[in-house]
DNA sequence: ATGCTAATGAGAAATCACTCTCAATAGTGT
DNA sequence: ACACTATTGAGAGTGATTTCTCATTAGCAT
């Protein structure tokens, strides 16, 4: 049976606790400030597997590779951000898309990805010859 | 300088005439019909000028490789379908999406993708034991 | 027609995200 | 505490996409 493992509480609580959608990459960041050793190849099995019982959702953005987030956020969309490259999440949803799809096209999921700067990288630009935004 | 070659011509109107955003290795199977010798890496290669020069554009979708279009396209979203996979064009926009973004971000391009069923497989959907819809 | 050199074809190679292998480690039921 | 075996760490391997290398081909200016 599956084992509670200390690899694995870390992995799901990186997700739990972030406000926005993790890569791989970032969720072994995280967790490794709880399990030190832990590698790669344990995050993705335990995101598999995590994914697999619905604890997680997956968040593909266009051109990017796959971010995690908790499974408990309901309908939202995502927003990111050219400066930092950060990706955070937007409540709100232009809703009832079905009318844009061409006669006979049956709509019944959506993705929408909004593009800018991020507070922070706003408030950067205003400063002259600012570099970065804190986040890089 | 720049040279104009068979294989740049065809690569062009491949995009050009399609009707819907192309991968590179359905725009090297187009092509091919005009070229046939061309190979993938020529295609890559175009692609990429075309691309600089402002003549094609690149269009991503949420957890998906790389696919083109023509550039004369105006602003416009894109429909996948489930079954059949391949991308349509969707004119229209719910517009307006700053109102979605926090305060303090900046939005200034955004992405849409609905997901669904395109015409001709909503049709084959409701013939019992159908598989396959024309496109596979 | 000729020469210069940009562009091509073919295949090797780089890249990236992700998965596998396997010996060692560590949960869990008893 | 012990045994069983799921899980892990480390690194090799995979598959897909994209780029590079280099000898050959072919545009274009003359």
């Amino acid at each position: 049976m599956e084992r509670s493992t200390r690899q694995r509480t870390a992995i799901h609580s990186a997700i739990e606790l972030a406000r926005r959608p993790l890569s791989p990459q970032e969720v072994l960041d995280t967790a490794q400030a709880e399990v030190p050793g832990l590698c790669l190849a344990t995050v993705y099995r335990n995101l598999k597997s995590l994914l697999d019982e619905g604890d997680i959702s997956l968040v593909n953005l266009p051109g990017d590779s796959a971010r995690y987030e908790s499974a408990k956020h309901s309908h939202h969309h995502h927003f990111q951000c050219h400066e930092c490259k950060r990706v955070f999440d937007v409540h709100g949803c232009p809703g009832d898309l079905q009318q844009l799809a061409p006669k006979g096209f049956t709509v019944d999921h959506h993705e929408l990805t909004l593009y800018g700067r991020c507070d922070e990288c706003s408030v950067e630009e205003t400063k002259e010859g600012a570099v970065g935004c804190g986040a890089n």
